[in-house]
RNA sequence: GACCCCAUCGUCUAGAGGUCAGGACAUCAGGUUUUCAUCCUGGUAACACGGGUUCGAUUCCCGUUGGGGUCGCCA
């Protein structure tokens, strides 16, 4: 009875890309559907770039996005000695031999002997592959250097950890052949393969960093939500076989099959991913929201220390839908919380500046001074009273009044907003509205 | 160049011989609304091409075209 153990082993760089983290989501979603283990190495032999820096980015990018691993992380350089000791065994074994590659001078190397065989797999997206003999080369496992190559301890270390299913991204499967070979010559049973497609650009080339946010790092930095660059992410070659688009991440793991991942390209489309964010922040918690508002607004430096919380608490939930990514809050409802607020110069001129806007923005004062409560309901019917006694539209009475208490044209509802606001900020806005625009 | 992979609306996808080719995002047109955002209704929009196989191909096979990947003492 031998259980599923899926891996996900980056080589920290600083930076982890979007095609990335998806093999990673697939490797977790996989092993836990199944029920098996998901464990995490981190491929670190190239010491220039490898900094922990670099290594605690990739951790940081996994628990943002939830992806917890089973057991402890294996560091690939760790591995060295282990990795020298099979190249030996290799080369007692015959299966590899010594030679200064190419005549350089720089040394003899350890290569692998391919077998000279056709080698093929059934590669669990793609179908069975097969490459014939004449297309497979030796392959250097050992530098003249002394340092073990990719291949060999990427393998190794597959081997170490009993990794069952192999799934990473496309541009392995030639790789792939290689290293069924390796497991072969070691003695070790061969893993399952899933190569997955590239998540490419409009041009149908792989998506970088000059198509727009290609890291982690970015996305949660625009306030995008883990659990919906997770769920946009799996959609990106992977369906549930129904209509259901969002979803949770127990929802996900219930589905998953890679018998279901498709093998083309696809891009990612921005939109959407906001369309999904959106949809995943409808479903949080209030509260939470606007928590997340506020940290958001804290990384941008748009957070005013002193804010009460419970007046933002229901800002945020004012602004209900209007607020896509966590950081609008600071960027489209800041009105709610400065008083010396902006006004937008094309509502001013538009609303406040046609004769007789100010003196019906004074009796607008006049009757939020004295209405006996501060309810959207109230404030409703009081406006609407007034608008019928001047015999005007609802709109001539609110989008002044609207100009005057948050120095924009658009936003929430109107009474919803002057309820959350409170009658004294309210009073005390169209105030300095008015000192400001009166003739 | 060699080897390999891929091909359904603009985008993400469902589809595993017979469907009015379905859904979502985007878009367009109405409706609701004090604005915007929502929300509701409806619409436009796809099987790359050519051969087969079959009573019947989006679906299976071959080819063409187009796109991509790999060909390191990088990972």
């Amino acid at each position: 009875m031998s259980t599923i153990r899926t891996r996900f082993a980056p080589s920290p760089t600083g930076n982890v890309h979007i095609g990335n983290i998806r093999a990673a989501i697939y490797n977790w979603l996989f092993a836990r559907h199944e029920g098996g283990q998901f464990l995490l190495r981190i491929e670190d032999t190239d010491l220039e770039r490898s900094t922990p820096a670099a290594t605690q980015t990739v951790l940081d990018s996994m628990a943002w996005l939830g992806l917890d691993y089973d057991g402890e992380v294996l560091y690939q350089s760790t591995q060295r000695a282990h990795h020298l000791e099979l190249a030996e065994q290799l080369l007692r074994s015959g299966h590899a031999y010594k030679e200064d590659k190419g005549g350089t001078g720089k040394g003899e190397c350890v290569i692998f002997r391919m077998p000279g065989t056709d080698i093929g797999y059934h590669d669990l997206v793609k179908g069975d592959l097969l490459k014939k003999a004449e297309d497979l080369r030796d392959f250097v496992i050992v530098r003249s250097d002394g340092s073990p190559v990719f291949h060999l301890g990427n393998v190794a270390d597959d081997i170490t950890m009993g990794v069952t299913h192999v799934i990473r991204g496309d541009d392995h499967v030639e790789n792939t052949f290689k290293h069924i070979a390796l497991y072969r010559a070691l003695g070790a049973p061969v893993p399952q393969f899933a190569h997955l497609p590239m998540i490419v650009n409009a041009q149908g080339k792989p998506y970088s960093k000059r198509d727009g946010a290609a890291y982690v790092g970015e996305f949660r930095e625009r306030g995008f939500l883990p659990e919906a660059l997770f769920n946009s992410l799996a959609l990106l070659g992977w369906s549930p076989g129904d209509d259901r688009e969002v979803m949770t991440r127990d929802e996900m793991v219930a589905a998953f099959t890679l018998d279901r991942v498709r093998s083309a390209p696809s891009q990612l489309d921005m939109t959407k991913l906001l369309w999904m964010n959106g949809e995943h922040m409808r479903r949080m918690d209030p509260l939470a929201v606007a928590d997340a508002c506020r940290a958001a607004m804290e990384r941008e430096g748009l957070w005013r220390d002193g804010t009460d919380m419970d007046y933002f608490r229901a800002a945020v939930a004012c602004m209900g839908d209007r607020i896509k990514l966590f950081p609008d809050m600071g960027h489209n409802a800041a009105f709610f919380f400065d008083e010396e607020f902006p006004y937008d110069e094309k509502s001013v001129r538009k609303r406040l500046q046609k004769p007789g806007a100010l003196d019906l923005l004074r009796d607008e004062r006049a009757i939020l001074a004295a209405a006996p409560d501060f309810s959207p309901a109230a404030l409703d019917a009081a406006i609407h009273a007034l608008a019928e006694q001047r015999g005007l539209g609802l709109g001539d009475l609110v989008h002044p009044l609207r100009v005057a208490v948050s120095g924009t044209g658009v936003g929430p509802g109107l009474f919803e907003m002057l309820a959350v606001m409170g009658r004294d900020r309210v009073l005390r806005r169209i105030d300095r509205t008015l000192s400001t625009y009166a003739p």
